[in-house]
RNA sequence: GGUGGGCUUCCCGAGCGGUCAAAGGGGGCAGACUGUAAAUCUGCUGCGGUAGCUUCGGUGGUUCGAAUCCACCGCCCACCA
């Protein structure tokens, strides 16, 4: 398998700093190669998860990947995207949420082939006089004004602190490159320019060659970041974002996305993909599961992605349940057969329902269907509020034991978001 | 340091001292239609078991009454130094 060829066919490859040699240097060679991550918070989501994937591919290509944590980085800043600061973080909250991630990463890269560093290693011995003697000065702000980040900001305004961001970036690589000989680096596309300053101050330093590539900045059809469901991040974290509900994401996706998400998500055979992406109206509907099941298994597991598919397609119904549809994917070896199963739930303990019971509308605000009372009074009003596939049209009502009938009940606000309460 | 401009609800942005929980747009949510899609149309979009309560960078003040006026502070932007 020509890895090269891999990756750009599926469309991880936006930029790359040296078009000439990447391809022989993937081919021919085994090499090192950094994705950093900050490590701002406890939970990798799916905004996350395009370079993960390109590490995947890149690492079954026998390369090894060295997830680089950024715990000195993630005080600065990195200006290229948002103008609001980001909070400042203790060591010990970059030490958690570093562990986390290694935890998560360990599901799609294997760890073992992997080197895991923190940048809060090498920066926090360094001088800041000597920094700027041996690494300021291989910079010219000259150079660094026209970059295309720094230019944006310029308009608006950058601090000194996160101008200088992409030395510190730059500084990585050259570390990487001398510890560990690392030649390559990956990143987002708004990276570019800190890549960029990277490769070169590693031939400056080290007098080594190195190059780099960006991965595209995934957006939706309808051009918006990707990775956001509700306004909320889908995380890879089952308890913030229900395995259910991961694999409702992708199964709600765009028709006109499947194909470019199938490619970048999952490891079937670009061939097939083509074909599935082909499909023509309601078949299309079984890309969506096989993308969903498929992203499912990658983050959650076989056995959990196999529930997520069953509990859904036994809600909503099978697109292909005759198997028609030829796919290399397990999920056709599933039966279609639906089984009432993880959906998510929500407990509550009997004695709330004491008294005159519990006031549905807080029982949805409770279980996180909603925000607020008020988010709940208006779903009901707007008849968007179901109470065991029943609309709930009376917004005072007050359940009580005898309304869970085996100890449960579901709800639902609107179609998709259901919650199964359990009565304990 | 000086001068000028700005800081409004998730975002952009309008806001005469009362009729402002605050126009409009975007986004989001729900309903209808569908294919658990898109597009379209409709409703909702601060909290509150609806009496009220808390918002317009912060703190004080003027006033019967302030997002709107005044003072100070903070932050951002532009030009000058």
């Amino acid at each position: 398998m020509n890895i090269y060829k891999e990756l750009k066919d599926r469309g991880f490859i936006y930029q790359e700093t040296d078009v000439e040699n990447t391809e022989k240097i993937l081919t021919e060679e085994k090499v090192t190669f950094y994705v950093g991550f900050d490590p701002t918070g406890s939970s990798l989501h799916v905004g996350h998860l395009l370079p993960i994937m390109g590490m995947r591919l890149l690492q079954q290509a026998g390369h090894t990947p060295i997830v680089l944590v950024g715990g000195a980085t993630a005080l600065v800043g990195d200006p290229s995207g948002k103008s609001s600061a980001r909070p400042i973080l203790t060591k010990e909250n970059v030490a958690e949420n570093a562990a986390a991630l290694k935890e998560q990463l360990s599901r799609f890269i294997s760890i073992d082939n992997a080197i895991f560093v923190n940048n809060i290693d090498w920066f926090e011995g360094v001088k800041y006089i000597d920094f700027l003697r041996d690494i300021g000065s291989k910079f010219s702000v000259n150079k660094m004004l026209a970059a295309e980040s720094v230019k944006q900001r310029l308009e608006t305004g950058i601090s000194y602190l996160e101008f200088s961001y992409s030395l510190l970036q730059a500084y990585d690589f050259y570390i990487l490159n001398r510890d560990h000989n690392c030649r390559m680096q990956f990143g987002g596309q708004d990276q570019w320019g800190n890549i960029v300053a990277g490769t070169e101050l590693v031939r400056r330093m080290n007098g080594s060659q190195s190059c780099a590539m960006t991965f595209p900045l995934l957006l939706n059809s309808q051009g918006e970041k990707f990775g956001k469901t509700a306004g909320a991040a889908v995380w890879l974290d089952p308890e913030r974002t229900s395995i259910f509900d991961y694999y409702q994401f992708w199964r709600n996706c765009d028709d006109a996305d499947v194909g470019k998400l199938l490619c970048y998500f999952t490891n079937l055979p670009l061939a097939e993909i083509n074909d599935l992406a082909a499909l023509e109206a309601p078949a299309i509907n079984r890309a969506k599961e096989i993308l969903a099941y498929e992203a499912t298994k990658l983050a959650h597991g076989k056995a959990e992605a196999e529930k997520a598919y069953l509990a859904a397609c036994g809600k909503f119904g099978f697109a292909d349940p005759k198997g028609d549809i030829i796919t290399s994917s397990e999920v056709a070896s599933i039966k279609s057969q639906a089984i009432e199963a993880d959906l998510p739930t929500y407990e509550i303990a009997s004695g709330e329902l004491a008294g005159d019971g519990m006031w549905i509308v807080k029982l949805f605000t409770d279980c996180g269907l909603c925000k607020s009372n008020g988010d709940a009074r208006r779903l009901i009003k707007g008849g968007g509020a179901y109470m065991n596939d029943e609309r709930v049209s009376n917004m005072d009502q007050n359940l009580v034991e005898a309304d869970f009938v085996d100890g449960s009940i579901t709800l639902k606000a609107g179609k998709k978001n259901i919650r199964k309460i359990i009565l304990r």
